[in-house]
DNA sequence: TTGTCAAATGAACGAGCGTTCAGTAACGTG
DNA sequence: CACGTTACTGAACGCTCGTTCATTTGACAA
């Protein structure tokens, strides 16, 4: 056999990024030979070059393309407002939000990074650095407007999302929390470690 | 060569084990080969097998044992106090100094627990759960003591542990932050997210 | 000095790796 | 229906992998 019926580029570019995704997320990057990505696909490895110059360019499209996936939501998702506290808010709501969406490329994303050429990891470190700058500025905003109380913004920053991306490491869907629940607990952490309450009526229960 | 001359197998074993771990951390399970341990041993591949059944039980030792120490080395630093706050605090700091202490450890206990076998998995996995319920254990005795506030301590517990660890991501001795420093930020950061202040007279800055 | 044990060599095993490429079958267009 | 294009095969390349094992050397006691 050569062209399989019915067969598409288009599909078969999307199939193989999807396959490494998942493969990726499952095994790691070094423990998943291009044979199994191939197999996932239906395909023998020597097709997967048609769609990729090699596997490290495999690994490096996924990242990049989710990190700018992550920065131009970001972009779409916040509010206008410039009241730090509500920025707060819609910040944690967006990245868990966004990230629940999205745990496979998440788990990559801090898991192989080290896998990357150092001009990828350049790349990708750069566009962390700017998405881990915008909590900064939020906090910083809000240590300047005597709204939050933070001693260092940029390690609280860091703390925060470290906090909130650790939920795709125990978050299963259908799990015992919903969503939406899950957003008001972090929220609720969320302004606690910056020393302030979550804006509206809300009280803390417990 | 056989042999070499002044050699002990004690030290051996110890310096393959560092090897493995330092290589483990800075390149990832999977890409580490035998070869490449045995070389910064300064020995013969087939020597590391008078030493180690096989590669998996070299990582499974270095997690177990790595689980096994926190443990043991948190029964030493908890203090006898009954009182959440102050159990809070002792294990706040004890989890800092502990982890920053070994990096490469923690780092490889995050990230290679999918390359261990379904057994050995389990067997970190049931280490772990008990860490995990020392700090749902404390959050809930405060929440009970009208102290801590949080809408729900299991997921307080992993939210406040990923925090804590995730310092180990960006720090680097000899960093702006000294590690006294580090641990009074984060004591801030973890009474706030639990809705409380740390004991003491020390007021939050910013 | 000899013999025993501990510690390591180095070559070999089959398997799998990432990648290349000449060949071939299905597709889309005229 | 012919024909260039697109999509893919399948075999092969040189390497490296984890692991085994007969052999060799150093250390130490008798």
């Amino acid at each position: 056999m050569a062209r399989r019926t019915g067969s598409s580029g288009e599909r078969t570019a999307r199939e193989i990024r999807a396959a490494a995704l998942r493969l990726f997320a499952e095994h790691g990057y070094a423990a998943v030979s291009m044979r199994q990505i191939a197999q996932e696909v239906g395909v023998q490895a020597g097709a997967l070059y048609l769609y990729t110059p090699d596997k490290q360019s495999l690994l490096a499209d996924l990242l990049i393309e989710h990190m700018e996936e992550l920065l131009t939501a970001w972009s779409a998702a916040q509010c206008g407002s410039t009241d730090p506290a509500a920025r707060l808010e819609t910040f944690v709501r967006f990245h868990i939000r966004h990230h629940l969406g999205r745990v496979d490329k998440v788990f990559i994303s801090y898991m192989e990074l080290r896998n990357l050429s150092d001009e990828n990891f350049m790349r990708v470190e750069r566009l962390r650095r700017l998405y881990e700058q915008v909590v900064e500025d939020i906090l910083h905003d809000g240590v300047a407007a005597g709204v939050f109380h933070v001693a260092d913004p940029r390690v609280a920053s860091l703390a925060l999302i470290a906090m909130l991306t650790g939920i795709t490491t125990w978050h299963r869907s259908g799990g015992r929390l919903p969503p939406d629940r899950i957003e008001e607990i972090y929220c609720d952490l969320a302004f606690g470690s910056v020393g302030a309450l979550v804006p509206g009526v809300r009280a803390k229960t417990g």
